[in-house]
DNA sequence: ATGGTGGCCTTGCCA
C-alpha cells in the first residue's frame, strides 16, 4: 500500500499538477493538505476518473483537509473525537482505507512564539494526543499524515540560526510532537533515515530557498510499529518542488507491505 | 540584508 501526504497550498492552483502526478505515482492513498476550497467546491469527479474515492473537510480560502483512496473509504470524520468542541478550522480528516485508519491533517502554523495562533498550535497538537488516546492504541493500524508546521531537530531545517526565536523549531512544538510520537507513533522517514540531514518536505517560495536548498522537514507520515515495520521505502519528491507553478511543499510517499 | 514569492473571498492577510 502507498501512502503519499502532500500539501498542495490550493487545490485550485494545483490541479493539472497533482493529476499528472496521481497518473504517474499512482498511490493508493493521497492525504492532501490546503485545499482551500469550500466543502462542495471539492473536484471529486476528476479524482473518481482515476478511479479515487475522496473525501474533502473544506472552508474555502483557507486550510481544507482531503483523503483520496483506490482501496475504499469508510468511517470518514471530519475534525476530533476527543470530548471537547468543534475546530472552527477545517484541518483533519479521518478515514480507514484498506483497513488502515488514516488521518490527513494540518497543523496551525502558529504565525510567531507566543501569538494566540501559537497557542491554538500547541492546543490543536494536544487535542491530536487526546484524539488517537481516546479512539486508539498503538497496537492497531494507525497513520497520522499531514504538514505539522514542527521540525522536530535542527538537523531538519537547513540553518538553526536562520530559526532563532521562531515558530517550528520552539521546545513546547517539540515536546507536543514528541508526545504524540510517544503515545506510539513512529516518523517513518526518520526511523528509517536516523542521520539523514539536508533532506526536506517544503522550501519557502521567497528567496530562492529551494534552489539554495534552504527547506525544512516539516511533513510526516506518523505510524503505528505494525505498520512501521512494514515499510519497504519512504522519500519526499523534491521533483514536483521544481517547474511551473509548484507547491511549496514537496509530496511525501511511503510504501509498506500491505 | 526584517528582504523575498505565491495564493486567496486581493489593495491586506496568510504562509
Amino acid at each position: 500500500m502507498r501512502i503519499v501526504t502532500w500539501n498542495v497550498n490550493s487545490l485550485n492552483a494545483r490541479l493539472p499538477r497533482v493529476i499528472d502526478w496521481l497518473e504517474t505515482m499512482t498511490p493508493d492513498v493521497l492525504c492532501i493538505q490546503e485545499t482551500k476550497l469550500a466543502e462542495d467546491a471539492f473536484p471529486a469527479e476528476e479524482f473518481a476518473k482515476l478511479g479515487y474515492e475522496s473525501v474533502h473537510h473544506g472552508q474555502g480560502q483557507w486550510n481544507g483537509v482531503a483523503i483520496l483512496s483506490k482501496v475504499g473509504i469508510e468511517d470518514p470524520l471530519s475534525g476530533f473525537a476527543d470530548g471537547g468542541g468543534p475546530d472552527d478550522d477545517a484541518r483533519i480528516i479521518w478515514a480507514t482505507c484498506g483497513g488502515i485508519r488514516i488521518a490527513s491533517s494540518y497543523i496551525p502554523n502558529g504565525r510567531e512564539v507566543g501569538h494566540e495562533h501559537y497557542k491554538y498550535k500547541l492546543a490543536w497538537l494536544g487535542r491530536l494526543q487526546a484524539h488517537l488516546e481516546k479512539n486508539h492504541t498503538p497496537a492497531d493500524d494507525v497513520v497520522v499524515v499531514g504538514d505539522f508546521n514542527v521540525a522536530p531537530e535542527d538537523k531538519d531545517i537547513w540553518d538553526s540560526k536562520a530559526f532563532t526565536g521562531a515558530t517550528h523549531v520552539s521546545t513546547p512544538e517539540r515536546e507536543a510532537f514528541e508526545h504524540i510520537l510517544q503515545w506510539g507513533l513512529s516518523d517513518v522517514f526518520r526511523n528509517r533515515y536516523p542521520d539523514e540531514s539536508g533532506l526536506y518536505t517544503f522550501w519557502e517560495y521567497m528567496a530562492g530557498r529551494f534552489h539554495k536548498r534552504e527547506g525544512m522537514r516539516i511533513d510526516f507520515i506518523l505510524a503505528t510499529q505494525p505498520l512501521t515495520s512494514q515499510c519497504e521505502l519512504i522519500l519526499m519528491d523534491r521533483n514536483a518542488r521544481k517547474g511551473e507553478k509548484p507547491s511549496d511543499h514537496a509530496p511525501l510517499l511511503a510504501d509498506f507491505k500491505r
